[in-house]
DNA sequence: ACCCTAGTTTATAATTATTCTAAAGTGAAA
DNA sequence: TTTCACTTTAGAATAATTATAAACTAGGGT
């Protein structure tokens, strides 16, 4: 993703494209492959590669900015830290304990034949699969 | 699960009886369906049924120690607080965001026809599936 | 271009969940 | 009974996150 289309993602979203979310997001979207992290991580990650230094608590409002736009998602692992992804599709994920790594699973590479129905009065919202990993 | 069972869990597991870990052990493992709860909802509970309150520190002991002899097993949800189950047999959840609440899904009502190779040197371990519901 | 202001950033305090500490208490082996 | 390793406990410490409120700034209006 080029800078043009991170400037159109922010404005889009009604987010000013500050010096900061442009940052952040530049690391975040022009990127390849999927991208999972912490905000913690996200924080060593910036303060490395980039001169000037961002506060972590605005690194904390513009990842929740952002997945509240829709631009990221929250994905549940075990442990007391929050992982976000930049996948925003629907998809699954292998998780390696030992290294605390997310792998992305695409949603067409797991087929369920068989799921219970709702309880009483719910729907099903989706469906996550969780592929927990060893050596 | 009758006392006498409760005490021959704990001593099984070389936790030794006390009054504490009864009295948690008995709340937790005397019931016909499966309980799911954090530190925080647990010390809630224990506190209003019993008369004498046990410390905060000795909650998080307990399960902990629980949890380590293979008695209780964490379940991985949304949000800051760890969850804790007393199914530990392997099983998948419905997962209600509006009321935070866990439902187990029998292993055998979720069938799972195709899934992803493992990467590289590592294998599977179990394979989770959790059912976000909406109202 | 300059103002103006709502939106944003920032340092720091506050909150929440959990773990640590070390002193006092206790189950059970001998 | 005595003894002591194990356990409980109150409170301090830590870790992740959120709140606060003052300083800053993007960008529309003039
Ligand atoms: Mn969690
Ligand atoms: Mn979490
Ligand atoms: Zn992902
Ligand atoms: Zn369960």
């Amino acid at each position: 993703m080029k800078k043009i289309d991170i400037l159109k993602k922010l404005r889009s979203s009604g987010l000013r494209p500050t010096k900061q979310r442009v940052e952040i997001a530049k690391f975040l979207f022009e990127r390849e492959k999927t991208f999972h992290f912490t905000v913690e991580s996200l924080n060593k990650l910036l303060t490395k590669k980039s001169a000037s230094k961002i506060a972590l608590a605005t690194i904390y409002n513009t990842v929740h900015a952002f997945k509240t736009a829709g631009h990221l998602s929250e994905v549940e692992v075990r442990g007391n830290k929050t992982y976000f992804d930049t996948n925003v599709s629907n998809h699954h994920h292998f998780y390696d304990s030992d290294t605390s790594e997310l792998i992305d699973i695409d949603a067409n590479d797991v087929i369920i034949q068989k799921i219970p129905k709702a309880p009483n009065g719910k729907k099903i919202k989706n469906v996550e699969v969780f592929i927990n990993l060893k050596n």
